[in-house]
DNA sequence: CTTTTCTTTCAATATGTATTGAAACTTCCA
DNA sequence: TGGAAGTTTCAATACATATTGAAAGAAAAG
Protein backbone atom coordinates (compact mmCIF):
# COMPACT_ATOMS: atom_id res chain seq x y z
CA UNK A 1 0.00 0.00 0.00
CA UNK A 2 1.28 3.46 -0.99
CA UNK A 3 1.48 6.47 1.63
CA UNK A 4 -1.38 8.26 -0.61
CA UNK A 5 -3.76 5.30 0.64
CA UNK A 6 -2.70 4.62 3.80
CA UNK A 7 -3.14 8.05 5.09
CA UNK A 8 -6.62 8.07 2.99
CA UNK A 9 -7.30 4.53 5.19
CA UNK A 10 -6.13 6.18 8.77
CA UNK A 11 -8.51 9.38 8.36
CA UNK A 12 -11.53 7.18 7.42
CA UNK A 13 -10.69 5.02 10.38
CA UNK A 14 -10.35 7.65 13.08
CA UNK A 15 -13.12 9.19 11.16
CA UNK A 16 -15.54 6.08 12.21
CA UNK A 17 -13.73 5.29 15.11
CA UNK A 18 -14.38 8.31 16.46
CA UNK A 19 -17.95 8.45 15.17
CA UNK A 20 -18.52 5.31 17.22
CA UNK A 21 -18.04 6.61 20.67
CA UNK A 22 -19.89 10.29 19.58
CA UNK A 23 -17.23 12.16 18.50
CA UNK A 24 -18.52 13.47 15.05
CA UNK A 25 -17.04 12.04 11.91
CA UNK A 26 -15.48 15.59 10.50
CA UNK A 27 -13.78 16.69 13.76
CA UNK A 28 -11.93 13.35 14.47
CA UNK A 29 -10.96 13.02 9.95
CA UNK A 30 -9.58 16.87 10.70
CA UNK A 31 -7.84 15.54 13.69
CA UNK A 32 -6.30 12.46 11.67
CA UNK A 33 -5.01 14.14 9.21
CA UNK A 34 -3.20 17.01 11.56
CA UNK A 35 -1.64 13.98 13.19
CA UNK A 36 -0.28 12.75 9.58
CA UNK A 37 0.79 15.94 8.85
CA UNK A 38 4.61 16.80 9.87
CA UNK A 39 4.16 20.42 9.01
CA UNK A 40 1.73 22.97 10.22
CA UNK A 41 -1.25 22.92 7.69
CA UNK A 42 -4.07 25.70 7.01
CA UNK A 43 -7.67 25.49 6.39
CA UNK A 44 -7.56 25.41 2.89
CA UNK A 45 -5.37 22.60 2.89
CA UNK A 46 -7.71 20.88 5.35
CA UNK A 47 -10.98 22.11 3.20
CA UNK A 48 -8.86 20.29 0.05
CA UNK A 49 -7.67 17.60 1.63
CA UNK A 50 -10.99 16.51 3.57
CA UNK A 51 -12.78 17.47 0.68
CA UNK A 52 -15.29 19.92 3.09
CA UNK A 53 -16.30 23.47 2.90
CA UNK A 54 -14.63 26.52 4.66
CA UNK A 55 -16.86 26.47 7.42
CA UNK A 56 -17.21 22.59 8.58
CA UNK A 57 -13.21 23.18 8.50
CA UNK A 58 -13.04 26.26 10.54
CA UNK A 59 -15.90 25.39 12.79
CA UNK A 60 -13.42 21.75 13.73
CA UNK A 61 -10.58 23.30 13.78
CA UNK A 62 -11.77 25.62 16.30
CA UNK A 63 -13.52 22.67 18.36
CA UNK A 64 -10.23 20.87 18.54
CA UNK A 65 -8.40 23.61 19.93
CA UNK A 66 -10.94 23.94 22.18
CA UNK A 67 -10.41 19.97 23.54
CA UNK A 68 -6.42 20.96 23.26
CA UNK A 69 -5.83 18.68 20.41
CA UNK A 70 -4.75 21.43 18.28
CA UNK A 71 -2.71 24.78 18.68
CA UNK A 72 -2.82 27.73 16.42
CA UNK A 73 0.57 28.21 14.48
CA UNK A 74 1.92 31.40 12.73
CA UNK A 75 4.49 31.00 9.69
CA UNK A 76 6.64 33.91 9.25
CA UNK A 77 5.74 36.46 5.91
CA UNK A 78 2.18 34.47 5.79
CA UNK A 79 -1.17 35.79 6.93
CA UNK A 80 -3.34 33.21 7.35
CA UNK A 81 -3.05 30.45 10.35
CA UNK A 82 -1.57 27.03 10.24
CA UNK A 83 -2.51 24.39 12.69
CA UNK A 84 -1.15 21.71 13.79
CA UNK A 85 -1.77 18.53 16.34
CA UNK A 86 -0.56 17.52 19.63
CA UNK A 87 1.79 14.69 18.55
CA UNK A 88 2.33 12.97 21.73
CA UNK A 89 -0.24 10.16 21.78
CA UNK A 90 -0.61 10.25 26.01
CA UNK A 91 -1.11 13.68 25.69
CA UNK A 92 -3.85 13.13 22.99
CA UNK A 93 -5.53 10.51 25.41
CA UNK A 94 -5.37 12.28 27.84
CA UNK A 95 -6.79 15.15 26.57
CA UNK A 96 -9.58 13.28 25.34
CA UNK A 97 -10.04 11.43 28.20
CA UNK A 98 -10.39 14.52 30.41
CA UNK A 99 -12.80 16.43 27.84
CA UNK A 100 -15.40 13.85 27.85
CA UNK A 101 -14.84 12.86 31.14
CA UNK A 102 -15.98 16.60 31.93
CA UNK A 103 -18.44 16.80 29.53
CA UNK A 104 -20.16 13.57 29.73
CA UNK A 105 -19.33 11.81 32.86
CA UNK A 106 -19.17 14.04 35.60
CA UNK A 107 -23.29 15.48 34.95
CA UNK A 108 -23.90 11.76 35.11
CA UNK A 109 -22.39 11.46 38.57
CA UNK A 110 -23.70 14.85 40.28
CA UNK A 111 -27.45 13.47 39.29
CA UNK A 112 -26.61 10.04 40.06
CA UNK A 113 -25.75 11.71 43.89
CA UNK A 114 -28.71 12.95 43.89
CA UNK A 115 -31.11 10.00 42.89
CA UNK A 116 -29.28 7.64 45.78
CA UNK A 117 -31.87 9.13 48.38
CA UNK A 118 -35.66 9.28 46.81
CA UNK A 119 -38.07 8.31 49.24
CA UNK A 120 -40.03 5.21 49.67
CA UNK A 121 -39.93 1.91 50.94
CA UNK A 122 -41.79 -0.24 48.14
CA UNK A 123 -39.80 -2.60 46.23
CA UNK A 124 -39.93 -0.47 43.19
CA UNK A 125 -38.24 2.18 45.73
CA UNK A 126 -35.40 0.00 47.10
CA UNK A 127 -34.06 -1.47 43.74
CA UNK A 128 -34.23 2.17 42.29
CA UNK A 129 -32.31 3.17 45.19
CA UNK A 130 -29.95 0.26 44.84
CA UNK A 131 -29.63 0.88 41.30
CA UNK A 132 -28.44 4.54 41.60
CA UNK A 133 -26.63 3.70 44.48
CA UNK A 134 -24.22 1.06 42.72
CA UNK A 135 -23.85 3.16 39.63
CA UNK A 136 -22.55 5.93 41.83
CA UNK A 137 -20.38 4.03 42.92
CA UNK A 138 -18.64 2.80 40.16
CA UNK A 139 -18.88 5.96 38.13
CA UNK A 140 -17.07 8.03 41.06
CA UNK A 141 -14.40 5.33 41.13
CA UNK A 142 -14.07 5.79 37.45
CA UNK A 143 -14.11 9.38 37.36
CA UNK A 144 -11.22 9.17 40.43
CA UNK A 145 -9.29 6.77 38.08
CA UNK A 146 -9.36 9.17 34.75
CA UNK A 147 -8.97 12.13 36.75
CA UNK A 148 -5.18 10.79 38.32
CA UNK A 149 -4.60 8.91 35.14
CA UNK A 150 -4.71 12.36 33.02
CA UNK A 151 -2.14 13.36 35.58
CA UNK A 152 0.27 10.09 34.24
CA UNK A 153 0.46 9.95 37.82
CA UNK A 154 1.85 6.05 37.66
CA UNK A 155 1.26 5.51 41.44
CA UNK A 156 -2.21 7.15 41.97
CA UNK A 157 -3.19 5.23 38.84
CA UNK A 158 -2.20 1.58 40.30
CA UNK A 159 -3.67 2.89 43.30
CA UNK A 160 -6.67 3.97 42.24
CA UNK A 161 -6.97 0.93 39.77
CA UNK A 162 -7.10 -1.33 42.90
CA UNK A 163 -9.45 0.35 44.74
CA UNK A 164 -11.86 0.27 41.47
CA UNK A 165 -11.33 -3.66 41.48
CA UNK A 166 -11.34 -4.54 44.93
CA UNK B 1 -38.49 14.37 44.06
CA UNK B 2 -40.62 11.68 44.12
CA UNK B 3 -40.04 8.05 42.62
CA UNK B 4 -41.59 8.47 39.84
CA UNK B 5 -40.07 12.02 38.56
CA UNK B 6 -36.29 10.02 39.98
CA UNK B 7 -37.07 7.26 37.46
CA UNK B 8 -37.86 9.41 34.89
CA UNK B 9 -34.80 11.71 35.04
CA UNK B 10 -32.55 8.20 35.41
CA UNK B 11 -33.97 6.83 31.94
CA UNK B 12 -33.20 9.92 30.13
CA UNK B 13 -30.02 10.55 31.94
CA UNK B 14 -28.93 6.79 31.08
CA UNK B 15 -30.50 7.53 27.33
CA UNK B 16 -27.92 11.31 26.81
CA UNK B 17 -25.32 9.26 28.76
CA UNK B 18 -25.57 6.85 26.12
CA UNK B 19 -26.20 8.93 22.98
CA UNK B 20 -22.78 10.76 23.92
CA UNK B 21 -20.92 7.40 24.03
CA UNK B 22 -22.48 5.98 20.53
CA UNK B 23 -25.07 4.28 21.69
CA UNK B 24 -28.60 5.04 20.73
CA UNK B 25 -30.90 6.85 22.87
CA UNK B 26 -33.71 4.14 23.03
CA UNK B 27 -31.47 1.27 23.42
CA UNK B 28 -30.24 2.59 26.50
CA UNK B 29 -33.14 3.84 27.83
CA UNK B 30 -34.75 0.21 27.24
CA UNK B 31 -31.73 -0.32 29.55
CA UNK B 32 -32.32 2.14 32.26
CA UNK B 33 -35.93 1.17 32.53
CA UNK B 34 -35.20 -2.51 33.07
CA UNK B 35 -32.11 -2.10 35.42
CA UNK B 36 -34.65 -0.17 37.39
CA UNK B 37 -37.65 -2.85 37.82
CA UNK B 38 -37.69 -5.12 40.21
CA UNK B 39 -39.17 -7.33 38.49
CA UNK B 40 -39.20 -8.65 34.87
CA UNK B 41 -41.24 -6.79 32.54
CA UNK B 42 -42.79 -7.33 29.01
CA UNK B 43 -42.72 -5.96 25.53
CA UNK B 44 -45.64 -4.10 26.30
CA UNK B 45 -44.63 -2.51 29.50
CA UNK B 46 -41.59 -1.44 28.19
CA UNK B 47 -43.66 0.16 24.87
CA UNK B 48 -46.11 2.00 27.40
CA UNK B 49 -43.35 3.12 30.19
CA UNK B 50 -41.03 4.69 27.18
CA UNK B 51 -43.64 5.72 24.73
CA UNK B 52 -42.13 3.84 21.75
CA UNK B 53 -42.93 1.42 19.05
CA UNK B 54 -43.30 -1.92 19.17
CA UNK B 55 -41.00 -2.59 16.65
CA UNK B 56 -38.72 -0.45 18.44
CA UNK B 57 -39.26 -1.77 21.68
CA UNK B 58 -38.51 -5.34 20.06
CA UNK B 59 -35.38 -4.08 18.36
CA UNK B 60 -33.73 -2.35 21.38
CA UNK B 61 -34.39 -5.59 23.26
CA UNK B 62 -32.99 -8.09 20.98
CA UNK B 63 -30.11 -5.60 20.65
CA UNK B 64 -29.33 -5.83 24.46
CA UNK B 65 -29.58 -9.47 24.75
CA UNK B 66 -27.31 -9.38 22.24
CA UNK B 67 -24.92 -7.56 24.20
CA UNK B 68 -25.72 -9.78 27.33
CA UNK B 69 -27.04 -7.05 29.29
CA UNK B 70 -30.58 -8.39 29.47
CA UNK B 71 -32.38 -12.11 29.37
CA UNK B 72 -35.65 -12.99 28.40
CA UNK B 73 -37.55 -14.81 30.74
CA UNK B 74 -40.45 -16.74 31.55
CA UNK B 75 -43.65 -16.40 34.07
CA UNK B 76 -45.07 -19.56 34.63
CA UNK B 77 -48.91 -19.10 33.19
CA UNK B 78 -48.06 -16.41 31.01
CA UNK B 79 -47.69 -16.62 26.81
CA UNK B 80 -45.76 -13.57 26.53
CA UNK B 81 -41.64 -12.90 27.26
CA UNK B 82 -40.83 -11.32 29.79
CA UNK B 83 -37.22 -9.29 30.06
CA UNK B 84 -34.41 -8.48 32.83
CA UNK B 85 -31.24 -6.77 33.33
CA UNK B 86 -28.34 -7.47 34.56
CA UNK B 87 -28.12 -5.89 37.81
CA UNK B 88 -24.52 -6.39 39.37
CA UNK B 89 -22.96 -3.54 37.83
CA UNK B 90 -19.75 -4.43 37.50
CA UNK B 91 -20.88 -7.01 35.35
CA UNK B 92 -22.46 -4.72 33.20
CA UNK B 93 -19.47 -2.27 33.00
CA UNK B 94 -17.86 -5.80 32.01
CA UNK B 95 -20.34 -6.32 28.91
CA UNK B 96 -20.19 -2.91 27.74
CA UNK B 97 -16.61 -2.68 27.64
CA UNK B 98 -16.01 -6.42 25.95
CA UNK B 99 -18.60 -5.56 23.24
CA UNK B 100 -17.49 -2.37 22.51
CA UNK B 101 -13.97 -3.41 22.36
CA UNK B 102 -15.09 -6.27 20.12
CA UNK B 103 -16.57 -3.94 17.18
CA UNK B 104 -14.94 -0.68 17.61
CA UNK B 105 -11.51 -0.89 19.44
CA UNK B 106 -9.80 -4.17 17.72
CA UNK B 107 -10.94 -3.30 14.38
CA UNK B 108 -8.58 -0.52 14.31
CA UNK B 109 -5.57 -2.16 16.37
CA UNK B 110 -5.82 -4.69 13.26
CA UNK B 111 -5.71 -1.51 10.78
CA UNK B 112 -2.62 0.49 12.67
CA UNK B 113 -0.94 -2.82 12.45
CA UNK B 114 -1.23 -2.86 8.80
CA UNK B 115 -0.56 0.83 8.70
CA UNK B 116 2.95 0.85 10.14
CA UNK B 117 4.66 -0.51 7.40
CA UNK B 118 3.65 1.79 4.54
CA UNK B 119 6.88 2.25 2.64
CA UNK B 120 8.93 5.51 1.97
CA UNK B 121 11.71 8.06 3.06
CA UNK B 122 10.02 11.44 2.66
CA UNK B 123 8.95 13.52 6.20
CA UNK B 124 5.24 12.72 5.56
CA UNK B 125 6.06 9.21 5.26
CA UNK B 126 8.20 9.04 8.34
CA UNK B 127 5.79 11.12 10.16
CA UNK B 128 2.76 8.62 9.33
CA UNK B 129 4.63 5.83 10.13
CA UNK B 130 5.30 7.44 13.39
CA UNK B 131 1.93 8.26 14.23
CA UNK B 132 0.17 5.03 13.52
CA UNK B 133 3.57 2.97 15.17
CA UNK B 134 2.42 5.20 18.60
CA UNK B 135 -1.45 4.92 18.59
CA UNK B 136 -0.89 1.10 17.38
CA UNK B 137 1.28 0.80 20.80
CA UNK B 138 -0.92 2.73 22.90
CA UNK B 139 -4.29 0.83 21.63
CA UNK B 140 -2.82 -2.19 21.76
CA UNK B 141 -1.85 -1.79 25.29
CA UNK B 142 -5.37 -0.22 25.82
CA UNK B 143 -6.89 -3.56 24.46
CA UNK B 144 -4.71 -5.19 26.79
CA UNK B 145 -5.85 -3.83 29.92
CA UNK B 146 -9.63 -4.36 28.86
CA UNK B 147 -9.19 -7.59 27.86
CA UNK B 148 -7.80 -8.46 31.67
CA UNK B 149 -9.98 -6.10 33.46
CA UNK B 150 -12.91 -7.59 31.98
CA UNK B 151 -11.94 -10.75 33.52
CA UNK B 152 -12.10 -8.78 36.81
CA UNK B 153 -8.72 -10.45 37.43
CA UNK B 154 -7.06 -7.74 39.91
CA UNK B 155 -3.18 -8.79 39.10
CA UNK B 156 -3.52 -8.76 36.01
CA UNK B 157 -5.02 -5.38 35.49
CA UNK B 158 -3.26 -3.58 37.77
CA UNK B 159 0.11 -4.93 36.23
CA UNK B 160 -1.46 -4.33 32.88
CA UNK B 161 -1.51 -0.54 34.35
CA UNK B 162 1.43 -0.21 35.20
CA UNK B 163 2.53 -1.55 31.77
CA UNK B 164 -0.04 1.49 30.25
CA UNK B 165 1.91 4.10 31.92
CA UNK B 166 5.41 2.87 31.80
C1' DC C 1 -57.02 -27.11 11.42
C1' DT C 2 -58.31 -22.51 12.84
C1' DT C 3 -57.97 -18.90 15.84
C1' DT C 4 -55.66 -16.24 19.10
C1' DT C 5 -51.67 -14.20 21.03
C1' DC C 6 -47.35 -12.66 20.70
C1' DT C 7 -42.91 -11.70 18.03
C1' DT C 8 -40.28 -10.19 14.20
C1' DT C 9 -39.39 -7.77 10.00
C1' DC C 10 -38.83 -3.92 7.04
C1' DA C 11 -40.25 -0.17 3.81
C1' DA C 12 -41.78 4.31 4.72
C1' DT C 13 -41.09 8.22 7.42
C1' DA C 14 -39.56 11.22 11.01
C1' DT C 15 -35.93 13.21 13.57
C1' DG C 16 -31.66 14.89 14.87
C1' DT C 17 -27.15 16.24 13.49
C1' DA C 18 -23.67 17.68 10.22
C1' DT C 19 -22.51 20.40 6.34
C1' DT C 20 -22.67 23.97 3.12
C1' DG C 21 -21.85 28.46 1.28
C1' DA C 22 -22.62 33.08 1.10
C1' DA C 23 -22.64 37.17 3.85
C1' DA C 24 -20.77 39.58 7.72
C1' DC C 25 -16.92 40.47 10.11
C1' DT C 26 -11.93 41.30 11.20
C1' DT C 27 -7.28 42.34 10.32
C1' DC C 28 -3.59 43.95 7.85
C1' DC C 29 -1.42 46.72 4.39
C1' DA C 30 -0.81 50.35 0.70
C1' DT D 1 -9.30 55.17 4.34
C1' DG D 2 -10.12 51.56 0.90
C1' DG D 3 -9.55 47.24 -0.26
C1' DA D 4 -7.44 42.66 -0.15
C1' DA D 5 -6.95 38.46 2.44
C1' DG D 6 -8.48 35.72 5.70
C1' DT D 7 -11.87 34.12 9.41
C1' DT D 8 -16.32 33.38 11.52
C1' DT D 9 -21.25 32.87 11.64
C1' DC D 10 -25.61 30.81 10.74
C1' DA D 11 -29.93 29.91 8.08
C1' DA D 12 -30.86 26.64 4.70
C1' DT D 13 -30.20 22.08 3.37
C1' DA D 14 -28.46 17.51 3.06
C1' DC D 15 -27.63 13.31 5.22
C1' DA D 16 -27.53 9.52 8.36
C1' DT D 17 -29.86 7.13 11.69
C1' DA D 18 -33.74 5.96 14.51
C1' DT D 19 -38.54 5.00 14.71
C1' DT D 20 -42.95 3.66 13.30
C1' DG D 21 -46.65 0.61 12.24
C1' DA D 22 -48.68 -2.59 9.48
C1' DA D 23 -48.07 -7.02 7.66
C1' DA D 24 -45.99 -11.47 7.89
C1' DG D 25 -44.44 -15.11 10.77
C1' DA D 26 -44.51 -18.40 14.83
C1' DA D 27 -46.18 -20.72 18.51
C1' DA D 28 -49.67 -22.22 21.52
C1' DA D 29 -54.64 -23.00 22.51
C1' DG D 30 -59.10 -24.34 21.40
Amino acid sequence: MDLKDAREQFIQAWGTFGSAWGINRSMAQVHALLLISHEPISTEDVMDQLNISRGNANMNLRALIDWSLVRRTMKSGERREFFEAEKDVWKVATHITRERKKRELEPLVRLLDELEDVPGSTPEAKSFRKMTHDLHDLTTRLDTLLDHSTRRDVQWFVKAASTLLK
